[in-house]
DNA sequence: GTCTATAATTTGATAGAC
DNA sequence: GTCTATCAAATTATAGAC
């Protein structure tokens, strides 16, 4: 039965994904995604050519998401504290509806098993990100300090959050974090 | 020829971390780390049992070491300023000399290979940052919040940084971030 | 477009000589 | 203690029927 196979792409994507946070990329063989899509091998060789090609589509698939977060986040405000702020508070909401996706772009090697991938941090989001730090510098909200530092502090510490929940350590649910979170970061950075 | 026991295990154990800091452990076989340490599968079967457990010694000695860094610079300074301060600081020398251990302790997903390792959050370095922080609010030294927040704060922007300077993006030498880091990320938490 | 069966490699690990 | 030769299993990927 020819199914849509834009579905059956979604699907194998979809569980791929899981797999490769949950066991990681190399102990996720093609046999296992196949059983856990309730495919066959020759279906998702069909739609991708390779193993690597899965999750080089995820990988592009979820920076494309991520990009869109800092950005939605951070042209809804005007000032760097309010930019900042509302990033890290879409990337803790994106953490409680779909963790995976975090995970896999924050936490993941990508360069073991994707080469060719630059490193993430000069990717789309992260370049904004250090963007919106620097004009922070510029317009005087932020401490004249290195904007690799004041970066390092405000989302450093945001993302060693989320590497928390992610491991499952909190006690308590990520967004109630937020507020304390950010309070000290923009203490330490701002003037 | 019967060499030196402890010499050849060491040699298997610093090619291996070499490899999986540089590849990672699943694209490291055991032929490649037997080629790169010049000895032959015999050999290094002889030392150790498996793969993993190669990565298992590797784990419990840089493990040791990561505690006796921070217990010697905990243990040097009353205050938890002080306290604090010393660590980060002995982390960026280490990450100058042995940046492969940095690496490997750090930032190295050890569940992925090693799955009856505990998370790295509950390992003792972590549990004693964690114990300096709460001791620091304890005493007045740092604000009365929760304390993962102040160890995200600090510490997970020291850690950040580490992570940039692995990946080899940063245009200065670790050490010069020190101090802008330090009084910024205790700025952020301190009364 | 999906399937089953199988090929071609690579991998972790073992056997046994020296 | 170290070596070479080899095994058994798993992995990625392909071929060809439906």
């Amino acid at each position: 039965m020819a199914r849509d196979p834009q579905k059956t792409r979604d699907l194998i994507l979809s569980t791929a994904l899981r797999l490769f946070v949950e066991k990681g990329y190399f102990a996720s063989s093609i046999h296992d995604i196949r059983h856990a899509a309730g495919l066959s091998i020759g279906s998702i060789y069909h739609h991708f050519d390779s193993k690597e090609s899965i999750a080089s589509a995820i990988y592009d698939d979820l920076l494309g998401r991520m990009t869109s977060l800092v950005e939605d986040a951070s042209g809804s405000h005007m000032t760097a504290k309010a930019k900042c702020r509302a990033i890290i508070s879409a990337l803790f909401s994106m953490h409680e509806t779909d963790p995976l996706i975090v995970h896999f772009v924050l936490h993941a090697r990508h360069r073991e098993f994707l080469p060719d991938a630059p490193p993430i941090c000069s990717t789309r989001p992260f370049e904004l990100m250090k963007q919106i730090i620097e004009e922070g510098i510029a317009s005087g909200e932020i401490h004249p300090i290195d904007s690799v530092v004041a970066g390092a502090i405000l989302f450093g510490g945001a993302m060693r959050l989320l590497h928390l929940a992610g491991d499952g350590v909190l006690d308590k649910p990520l967004g109630s974090y937020l507020d304390e979170l950010f309070e000290a970061g923009w203490r330490g950075i701002s003037v």
